[in-house]
RNA sequence: GGAGGUGUCGCAUAGUGGCCUAGUGCGCCCGCCUGCUAAGCGGGUUGAGGGUGAUCCCCUCUCGCGGGUUCAAAUCCCGCCACCUCCGCCA
């Protein structure tokens, strides 16, 4: 949700943010024609409750002889209280309906247009020459079977296609990866978190997971309760109905959580391998904070990223994502995608998102600094997206002879281990 | 899954249809008194939203949440939620 007198204000903003992620500027017309009936049928209802309510103090002190006559006007009002009542009713509906179609405005700094028309902002570390280095690479599946750390087969017929297991050394480098996350999460300041997977249909709108994206959401019809596709969720809905102390923020927290989507309309897409499944685990930072402070924020929440994606000796370029490939709710998101070697691509990892106060109002989740009373701004980014970066990191640093070198901030988590070595 | 109970201002409690515009105590804030502290005395104290209003005022909402009955609901009725106790099941 957008803030209303903003939209009021500068309607033309609005529409200007909608062209440029490809979207209808009507819609910030219908809107804003919507919210005047609402606002008026606000006012009426008032109105008449203030002069039902007076009436009723008189009936309680009145004498027998007034009381009759009274009650006879009141009943009148009563009922032209309940019209209005409906009406309000219906005109906030109207509006809530409306209005929650909105995504919130993109960026004048994000590209404008769709998935393909970002921007590189960075490139960090060389892609590895392996023609060089005089051996060809293999794929992580290949790797992932040799080292016993990945079972894609059994996944499958377990759960079916995009499932796996991750076995052995991949269970342990898995663990290993959350762990090494999660400490450096805390040494950054952010408080860990163990969140719910399951939310409440609240918590799924309140996000913006519910609009165009639902179709990729799992959801429990016999309990409505939805499977998260990021702790975001969770993480966002943690302080909804609150009033934060301004003094307090920012508030950051760091989950480490399963994630499920139903990857619907990726049918050709990433077929192979581990790369794009309906269920890895992640390790995700969030935080509250101002609106002015968010910008600085999202900078911050992308150092950090680039920081681990760095000592994990990954390759990789940052991408400032376009307007129309945001989501609803981000103003502006930037990717770090990791070199994957059999791919011959750079591929998203990690993605930050600064979602101002768009969540913040759906939730309501406030703010108080000195006398005001205004919408937080949620920011969230990935640390550590699990299968993916088992991916690039298998990927990466695999060595001739068919075994991998773990990074130096592994070792540790690890049982010192250097390198993972082939089974059998 | 079954049975029962509870939900009122920061905390504790009163309140069984209108004088509830929610009382009282504790706590907290301000002031008086005061070597200091405590006590005592006086005053204040739910929160939120809105107003072509700006430090003052007005309106609405707020007794777990949502409906209903009624001219009128903290109070009566229905549904839901959360918590507690017990039974069943269970890592």
């Amino acid at each position: 949700m957008i803030d209303l007198r903003e939209l009021r204000d500068d309607p033309e903003r609005a529409r200007d943010a909608q062209r440029r992620r490809g979207a209808s500027p009507e819609l910030v017309d219908e809107i804003l024609a919507v919210d005047e009936r609402r606002r008026a049928s606000i006012a009426s209802f008032e109105r008449l409750r203030a002069e039902q309510k007076a009436l009723g103090r008189q009936i309680a002190t009145a004498d027998a002889a007034e009381k009759t006559d009274l009650l006879a006007r009141t009943r009148e009002l009563s009922a032209s209280v309940k019209e209005a009542e409906a009406a309000q009713d219906q005109a906030e509906a109207a509006y809530t309906d409306v209005v929650m179609q909105l995504a919130n405005l993109a960026s004048p700094d994000a590209p404008a247009g769709g998935e393909d028309d970002y921007v590189v902002l960075d490139h960090i570390g060389e892609p590895r020459d392996f023609a060089a280095e005089g051996f060809e690479p293999l794929d992580h599946i290949e790797l992932g079977r040799r080292l016993g750390a990945i079972d894609i087969e059994r996944g499958a017929k377990v759960s079916g296609a995009r499932f796996y297991f991750l076995t052995g050394i991949g269970a342990q480098l898995e663990l290993a990866l959350v762990m090494a996350a999660m400490d450096r999460a805390a040494s950054w300041g952010f408080v860990p978190m163990v969140p719910p997977a399951l939310v409440k249909p609240r918590a799924m709108e309140g996000t913006g997971f519910l609009g165009q994206a639902a179709d990729d959401v799992y959801h429990l019809p016999k309990d409505d309760l939805y499977l998260v596709g990021t702790s975001e969720v969770a993480l966002a809905a943690f302080h909804s109905d609150e009033i934060l102390d301004g003094a307090s923020l920012p508030l950051r927290y760091a989950a480490f959580s399963p994630c499920y989507r139903r990857e619907a309309g990726s049918y050709g897409k990433d077929t192979r391998g581990i790369f794009r499944v309906h269920w890895f685990d992640k390790v995700e930072m969030f935080t509250y904070t101002s609106l002015e402070e968010s910008y600085a924020e999202h900078e911050r929440l992308l150092a950090w990223e680039k920081e681990w994606m760095t000592d994990l000796g990954l390759a990789y370029r940052v991408i400032d994502v376009a307007a129309g490939d945001l989501g609803l709710s981000a103003v502006r998101k930037y990717d770090c995608e990791a070199w994957i070697p059999t791919q011959g691509k750079y591929r998203e990892l990690t993605s930050t998102s600064n979602c101002t106060q768009f969540q913040a109002r759906r939730l309501d989740i406030r703010i108080r600094r000195g006398g005001a009373i205004e919408p937080a701004a949620t920011l969230n980014g990935t640390l550590m997206a699990s299968a993916r970066t088992i991916v690039a990191l298998l990927e990466t640093h695999q060595q001739a002879d068919g075994s991998v070198r773990v990074p130096e901030v592994l070792r540790p988590y690890l049982q010192g281990r250097a390198t993972l070595e082939p089974v059998a």
